[in-house]
DNA sequence: GTTCGGATACTCGGATAGCACTTGTCCGAGTGGGGGTGG
DNA sequence: CCACCCCCACTCGGACAAGTGCTATCCGAGTATCCGAAC
């Protein structure tokens, strides 16, 4: 029950790129969040099949949101990173033991695996509510505008 | 970002021992959902560490609920096999790189690690509103108190 | 001066090792019960 | 017949391996750019 470490990495990298035109490569987002390049590269990676970035190659290469900031939730991101498939595996306990369940008495989901996937309902509701384009107004609200400009400057012409 | 398959078994058997008096063996409760005695015992013991079960040793020992099913929440079950920490990690990965924010400008969570809390925070709440009590209910009122007193039942007098 | 071509350097992408955690297992410590023995 | 004591079988508890997925890394595929040469 722990998310994995790339997810903080991919959240930050979506913020820093938004307002940004031209592609940013792994390598700058890597040094800007001093973080080791080719695990980011990875998570990028991730992002991109989710068809959440939209990365180009070549010279001048790198990766830009593919959509608007307030489209792409965090949950978006965090499905990307972790995969879609839901944190709870019902086994069918009941079905089995000298005291099984016959098939056609768990036409419905037990109880147990309802009262989970309501939690993970409520879970991936609170992820879908937020946006990129929200975390980036807390930030702008919290530290100042200017925070999250140096980072679009740095990004622009970073410092090798 | 998976749960431990232990949590499932773990609760099931929470649900078992509502209504039984006297103390049940970790094996009896392996044979009722057909699982691994060896493995089970361990989740049972996390439960007896987290203090919802209470266990006693000796010749007729076993593991019976430590409080009113009422009181126990599918939570608590979980919390106990899985720990207590929280599943997102803040690495603030604000206060490095080239941009790194000064220590005084984090004196509160960042945007990010927010967004993931209140998520937890809305995942957790789901899950402390559901009681053991609960489910017991559920239970009976889907598939008739025939089901869960045949358990009761067999867990007093098992097959071998 | 303009345009075409190729070499180049830089980018992403997937395939590849290392490590931590979950899963699964085992044996020892402790305890209540049952049977034997003595009164 | 009853009470006491010892042995035992059964239980939990923590310590010990194996498998799986996350962490971290590397090298190859692909492409826009830049430079040079030809027209």
């Amino acid at each position: 029950m722990k998310l994995s470490g790339g997810v903080e990495w991919a959240v930050h990298c979506c913020v820093a790129l938004t307002g940004v035109t031209e592609p940013v490569p792994a390598a700058t987002l890597a040094r800007l969040n001093d973080v080791s390049m080719t695990y980011l590269a990875k998570q990028m990676q991730s992002l991109a099949r989710a068809g959440l970035v939209h990365s180009v190659q070549g010279k001048a290469g790198g990766y830009v949101l593919a959509r608007p900031a307030d489209s792409i939730s965090v949950l978006d991101i965090v499905l990307a990173i972790e995969g879609t498939e839901p944190q709870f595996t019902c086994t069918e306990v009941r079905q089995r033991g000298p005291l099984a369940a016959s098939p056609e008495q768990c036409l419905q989901a037990c109880a147990v695996h309802r009262a989970m996937l309501a939690a993970e309902q409520a879970w991936r509701a609170s992820l879908r509510g937020v946006s990129v384009a929200d975390l980036v107004a807390t930030v702008d609200r919290d530290s100042g505008p200017d925070v999250l400009s140096r980072v679009r400057g740095w990004l622009a012409s970073p410092t090798p």
